[in-house]
DNA sequence: GATAAACACAACATCAATGTTGCAGTACAT
DNA sequence: ATGTACTGCAACATTGATGTTGTGTTTATC
């Protein structure tokens, strides 16, 4: 039953990630009811609570980072590979909505993960600026905590909207405001 | 002591609140210890930590309230009124950085109560958008929720800029973006 | 059909958090 | 000085979450 094991063990996952998400504390009997499974089962394929965290943050890592190999930051124009980071990340966000900056501090190793990738995001805006994609007067920091908000933002409060337009919604309020002139 | 009892009760409600935000399923004993009082001594003010919980949140609902109140976001002109509401509710999400959204959905009071004053928000920004200043092609709740987002982003990730100059840069992304036109 | 893996279920021990109570000490007001 | 109000400390019972183990059953694979 392999087949099984893996649909079932990936399922934990990302019930897991979408029960944690909306309650942290989330008991495992919690998660493992909405997974559909026993809650034995859970405590054999993850021997601890912090194991199962760390599988499912380790999840979120992988397919962030794939989004970030294929939007090509540093090689691709730069409207190119945002609005193809977007619409990449905006779909992971959905589907692991934990918030790994807190939910990380405990585990080193995914910590470290995501800092790396967050310090090739934050590459990514200093080259839009240095490119003058952005307003000489604007920090390059505060620009990318912006766009993080935003991104959070549409793919969280407007889950019905569709990734390639979450991705335009974001770019533009982004680049341009939501202000009339 | 009753001035000493005040003092220790706004204490602990703010320091609970501070730990609360980092870690929401944060024990009692630990709100007690970083508060610097017994833990008996919080369990004989808030019977339960569901009463702790509820007079955290009450604080928090009482502040934004007063910044809408003053904000006179129906009487003033849009950008007076705006500017006067970041001003005033960037200091009250830095004191009291609970997700609100999340942490009072069992709080059916406390929920009324947010709702009632992110209606008042929203509402200011449909204003905004009959008024001509926002962009006419975009959605009204969507520039909600991205001046929400820059609020958060602001009054968290950047808790060192000072409340009046945090306003002008919401502000400013907010209507113009980061973008080089 | 035999085998092996994975499962649900029940039962158990353990632990951390919660909430309560009694007692002694301390600051303050009258 | 005396009563009142508050506190810290220790001890306790209770509860819910955690993690483990054993048994019987299902199911794919050989």
């Amino acid at each position: 039953m392999r087949a099984d094991a893996a649909r079932n063990l990936t399922s934990v996952l990302r019930t897991g990630a979408r029960l944690l998400a909306e309650d942290p504390s989330a008991s495992m009997a919690a998660i493992a009811a909405a997974a559909g499974v026993d809650r034995t089962t859970v405590h054999r394929r993850f021997a601890n609570r912090e194991t199962l965290l760390r599988a499912v943050f380790q999840a979120k890592l992988d397919s962030a980072e794939r989004v970030l190999d294929e939007a090509r930051l540093t090689e691709a124009p730069v409207p190119v590979a945002l609005h193809r980071y977007l619409e990449g990340i905006i779909p992971v966000s959905r589907e692991w909505p934990l918030d790994t900056r807190r939910m990380m501090q405990k585990d080193p190793e995914a910590n470290a993960r995501r800092e790396a990738q967050s310090a090739r995001l934050s590459a990514f805006v200093q080259r839009a600026c240095d490119e003058g994609y952005l307003r000489a007067d604007i920090d390059a920091a505060w620009a990318r905590a912006v766009l993080d908000a935003l991104v959070d933002s549409i793919a969280h409060r407007f889950p019905a909207v569709d990734a390639p337009q979450a991705a335009d919604l974001v770019a533009d309020a982004f680049l341009r405001g939501v202000g009339a002139v």
